[in-house]
DNA sequence: CTTTCATATGAATATCCGTTCATATTATAT
DNA sequence: ATATAATATGAACGGATATTCATATGAAAG
């Protein structure tokens, strides 16, 4: 098994690799974003707080699914939540996941283009 | 109702509209980063055109594995390969890849200030 | 042409996880 | 206190998919 291209790029991929612990991490971000209702009601949600409720009317999805999405999302510390009465109004935790949401957004763009 | 008001919240709708249908395809997409192997394998390939063996050895991975995901990394077009001899050199099909990659890379560093 | 190295592929297994159904919790109103 | 509305939670089922093993393809050397 010896590869003979060694060199400048096989000791940059090598010097990556001291980050590579992060990359576990990462894949577990990236996972939170991989799923359709997930996403969809992080985008929901980068229009402005939202109750359970109404995700749940505006994404036609059961009361059950977003709640258990919901509590993914907050248990990833992707969104937060306050109480109001009988509703929770479930927002965005900072502005990070709507750059990554734009990131996303602007491969498939350039992918149209093709 | 003034018309070009009317029109202005029907063009916001419709592309909000689209933006939705995207979201569908947004969910595959980081799909692709959301497995650690593959997300490794991109991120060593951030740093230059590697090949098959040289992927599985540096990752420690079965060069089975290492195909399979690059075939699923092919065909959605995050990367792409030239032949040389035997071997095949896998290289990013463009910058977007890494673009996301940081976009995820800067909230979990933000995530760590707390 | 056959051997060897590099990579690809198919099938099977095992694990993960999103949805659903049923039920529990919490808060307000009567 | 009970009813009702909003949300959360637990268990189970089903589908997706990553890995492995075995084998196939392809390219170069002898």
């Amino acid at each position: 098994m010896e590869h003979s291209q060694h060199s400048a790029s096989l000791a940059r991929a090598q010097s990556a690799l001291s980050r590579e612990e992060k990359l576990f991490e990462l894949a577990d971000l990236f996972r939170l974003f991989a799923d359709s209702t997930r996403i969809r009601i992080l985008y929901a949600l980068s229009g402005g707080e939202l109750c359970v409720g109404a995700l749940s009317t505006l994404l036609s999805l059961e009361q059950s699914t977003v709640s258990h999405q919901l509590k993914v999302l907050r248990e990833s510390r992707l969104v937060t939540y306050r109480r109001e009465g009988k509703t929770n109004l479930y927002s965005l935790s900072d502005e990070h996941v709507s750059s990554i949401l734009d990131a996303g957004f602007t491969h498939l763009l350039e992918e149209e283009e093709h």
